[in-house]
RNA sequence: CAGGGUGUGGCGCAGUUGGUAGCGCGCAGCGUUCGGGACGCUGAGGUCGGAGGUUCAAGUCCUCUCACCCUGACCA
């Protein structure tokens, strides 16, 4: 990718109609743009971070057998009958339309009415259990009001995934499963170390559900943290938090440390509550049938990608993690000689062909302060130099977006430490 | 939804007691520069969010309306 190329340009002043430092950054460098309130468009380099993302949390997904899909967005009135929810006064954030013969449609909001209603169809037996689906699908909120940038907006992508099990254990198995791969997730991601399982309110069947929550001051939500007998550390969402909590939990109220924190993820434990709504059964060994147990497994993906803005970006801009930067190098070339730019051109190939991913800013007219400017605005993981200087001692620079010192290395060590 | 604030070139802003709009950045051209957002000259770009109204005259005053931001409420 080239900078010269790239349609978005980065701007000297932040927006004057943000406040939120992850759209205010993600706008100022050029990865969203903002078309009203609480709704952002992905420009190029937003959208590589969020395939970065979504493969990430799909990678895991599928290691623990789920299965991708995609739902609609239009969703049909019945679906969301059965269960009640197709209601304003139960449901108050509908985005609702009809068709031109008058029949009601709604945009869809959450999918689980939906998806379940698919999985009825195809699965009626035993042998059909267990199954895990999931998709990455844009949600359509009509929030009384957006704030937070990204972070809480009216249109959002968020990975949903469900379980279809046969019982409690083969749901308990999965729901662990589960736990333990969206850890995986939040460390690949770069903020694992501050995120926690969080126990939050549960319904019918669980006393509580899981969120994670990932402490960023930006969040919306209040958890504390404290140790439990063993020593292990606890999270516990505020909304939950009374003597009984802290007695089941093995907490000391007085231990506790409070802090704010953004929910990246929830899982949640339906029991057969939900397939009992919505009559969804499978016919036993025995030839009985029974309901399905159900879980919902949420990620919101661009709120991800605002918690990361949020959490480590500096006075200089956004601080991308590796696995999720739109590339790993910035190749800055300061000067306009021709050697300088067929050294410049070479690298670029040489590096984007041993699978480094490089934004190499060509451009002719911008000058050293600029390209620097912008590279750290950017927040790309390396910048990578080169120009007369790098080129009269045979090395070239590489600085890390978080360092305030050069490297000089030679061109076979750059490549050697991008490529492990 | 309640309360508060803001809408003026692409972006950030100024605009006095009403007199048909300025600045910085950016953009285009030319020249000088060239390792942390350079400098000079020239130039393009605005029915002042929208609609009514008051007035000889409205960016400025009045009414309505739309949008954006903040706080709260809401967030299965």
């Amino acid at each position: 990718m080239r900078v010269s190329q790239l349609f978005t340009k980065t701007s000297k002043t932040l927006p004057a109609d943000e406040t939120s430092k992850n759209a205010q950054l993600l706008i100022q460098a050029g990865y969203i743009y903002k078309v009203m309130a609480g709704v952002y468009a992905f420009t190029p380099l937003g959208l590589r971070v969020l395939e970065n993302i979504k493969q990430i949390v799909r990678e895991e997904m599928n290691a623990i057998s789920g299965q991708e899909l995609i739902m609609s967005s239009l969703q049909k009135r019945s679906t969301w009958e059965e269960t009640g929810r197709w209601d304003d006064e139960v449901v108050d954030i509908w985005f609702k339309s009809k068709l031109k013969d008058g029949t009601d449609v709604g945009f869809g909001w959450s999918h689980e009415e939906a998806i379940i209603e698919m999985m009825k169809q195809y699965i009626t037996s035993y042998k059909d259990l267990p199954v895990n689906v999931y998709q990455f699908q844009t949600k359509l909120r009509n929030e009384l009001r957006a704030k937070a940038g990204i972070m809480r907006g009216r249109e959002f992508v968020m990975k949903d995934m469900y379980s279809c099990s046969i019982n409690a254990e083969q749901h308990d198995k999965f729901y662990n499963d589960c736990i333990e791969a969206y850890k995986r997730v939040y460390d690949r991601l770069g903020i694992g170390d501050d995120t926690y399982v969080t126990f939050a309110s549960g319904g019918a069947f669980t006393q509580f559900s899981h969120e994670f929550q990932t402490v960023c001051e930006a969040g919306e939500d209040i958890i504390y943290l404290g140790k439990n007998k063993e020593g292990k550390t606890v999270a516990v969402n505020e909304e939950v938090l009374d003597d009984k909590t802290l007695a089941d939990l093995g907490l000391k109220r007085e231990e506790l440390e409070k802090v704010k924190s953004a929910e990246v993820g929830n899982i949640f434990n339906f029991g057969t509550q939900k397939s009992e709504d919505t009559d969804f059964t499978f016919t036993n060994e025995k030839g009985e049938r029974q309901f399905v147990h159900l879980g919902s497994y949420g990620i919101g993906v661009t709120r991800v990608m605002g918690v990361i803005v949020e959490k480590f970006a500096d006075e200089k801009g956004i601080v991308w993690p590796e696995a999720v930067a739109p590339a790993t190098v910035y190749l800055t070339r300061l000067g306009t000689t021709p050697e300088v730019v067929q050294a410049a051109e070479d690298l670029y190939k040489e590096l984007t062909s041993g699978g480094v991913s490089v934004l190499y800013d060509d451009r002719d007219e911008a000058r050293a302060g600029e390209k620097f400017a912008d590279a750290d605005l950017m927040g790309i993981p390396y910048r990578v130099v080169i120009s007369d200087k790098t080129m009269a001692n045979n090395t070239l620079e590489i600085k890390a977006r978080t360092s305030d010192t050069a490297e000089h290395i030679s061109r076979p060590e750059l490549m050697q430490k991008l490529a492990a």
